[in-house]
DNA sequence: CGGGACTAACGTACAGCGTACGGTAGCTTG
DNA sequence: CAAGCTACCGTACGCTGTACGTTAGTCCCG
């Protein structure tokens, strides 16, 4: 009752009945203002709520509460979960800042792609929905520009056409995997915790080489930003050799 | 009716309405046999529909529906969902077998990481399921050996021992970002079709570079495998490079 | 050969999800 | 002041994972 009241009754209090007030009240929101709401708004406490709960705590009611609003308010400007999602994550990307334009080209193709990396670990939540999107995440609108500079920097390096394209998508593919491994395991103290205690329980007889590096494998795991820039420095070190044989 | 049929009602037939029958008559199952169920099928069937229908059409229900049983009856052999995802990862994990012996230190670590590669793209929605796991994914038991394997040609390659931990961190991150990539994208049409209308729309003034390579950026694109086998040479030159200076 | 114990298989129920659909209220415009 | 438009919203539906308790097949013991 009161739940499903009937849809024209004219609500009559009924205060008279002795009963003590309703029973557990759903706390009944009142109607929200006319203007309450804006797509802008509504990402705002989205990526808020994504970034403190994470993805799995995520949903459609939980952001609707938050914002103070009734659910199905939000399909007003998002066509559902999905397009919201895309949203959040197209908003993340186009925080994207290039870094300084000074240096070498390898240098400034570096300080390009940790960029990228670290605009992915400061939102762990939306590395996910990237990770999971179908679309050529790289690709999207907002990282074009991201894309472009650095196939420049390739090609002002010196490296052929099919060099620069395949060079870019190794790039790319390392950096969202460090990132996602960051966000996944290095950034999470349970995780590493776990990591450390299997590491320590391993037959050193079967697995001597792992058994024997253990300490600098916990080291390296428990830095992702420092092991990202060391991988990236492999890699640049690959490209160059290509660029010093191409010239 | 008949699917809310009061547990201690003596189930009084009252056939003798002349109704037509139940109506939609759910397709009551009959009881599944005493031995018709066990982890290994279990884990069989989930594999297939996995694979088949993808990890956003799986659920416990589907799973077993296609197993002849009902929901719960899964609930024997596992706690829930996310133990049964754990044993289907960990079963396609021990599936790795590790490639031919022979040639130099990183000819054989070349093929150890090709071999992971495969297991990944060869099976899509468990790599969805690795990608999304808190643990340390390269660290579960089945894995394990693998790792050792790595670290072992890396030492033999005369890396010190930081430098080896921290390459195999930089071979695992780009062999499980190129395993997604690969799995998300370039293994679906409708992915690398909407790649190549974006592509072809962009405004050649704002994005030059990205403009003129599109055609080579499409072509590494669309052959995952190689772009893979690319990525891997570039580290494995800069690992060398490392062995090199180290001796 | 009966009967009790064990447990695999199961049905039901519940809370939560995304969202289709239609109602309602408040601003805007005539 | 009325009419229309539309932002906000309530309800309902079909789906999910799974807690809980029931049922029935099997085996063992007396």
């Amino acid at each position: 009752m009161a739940l499903t009241r009937p849809v024209y009754a004219p609500d009559v209090p009924s205060e008279h009945s002795t009963a003590t007030a309703a029973p557990p009240r759903p706390a009944r929101r009142s109607r929200a203002p006319r203007g309450s709401l804006n797509p802008d708004l509504i990402l705002d406490h989205a990526l808020r709520l994504l970034d403190e709960k994470g993805l799995d705590a995520f949903s459609m009611r939980a952001l609707a509460e938050d914002l103070g609003v009734g659910t199905m308010a939000l399909y007003t400007y998002f066509r559902g979960k999905d397009e919201l999602f895309r949203a959040a994550r197209d908003r993340v990307l186009a925080a994207y800042t290039p870094p300084s334009t000074e240096g070498r080209w390898d240098q400034r193709l570096r300080a390009a792609c940790i960029a990228v990396h670290d605009l992915f670990t400061g939102r762990p939540a939306v590395l996910r929905l990237l990770a999971e999107s179908t679309a050529n995440d790289d690709f999207l609108d907002a990282a074009t520009s991201a894309m472009d500079r650095m196939l420049a920097l390739l090609q002002e390096g010196g490296l052929g056409r099919e060099d620069a394209a395949r060079a870019y998508g190794t790039l790319s593919r390392f950096t969202i995997g460090s990132a996602l491994r960051e966000v996944r395991v290095c950034a999470r103290p349970e995780a590493l915790e776990m990591f450390r205690s299997r590491i320590a329980a391993l037959p050193r007889d079967r697995f001597p080489a792992l058994a024997d590096l253990a300490p600098e494998l916990l080291l390296s795991t428990e830095n992702g930003r420092e092991q990202y820039e060391y991988g990236l420095d492999l890699i640049l070190c690959g490209i160059r050799d290509l660029a010093s044989r191409s010239a």
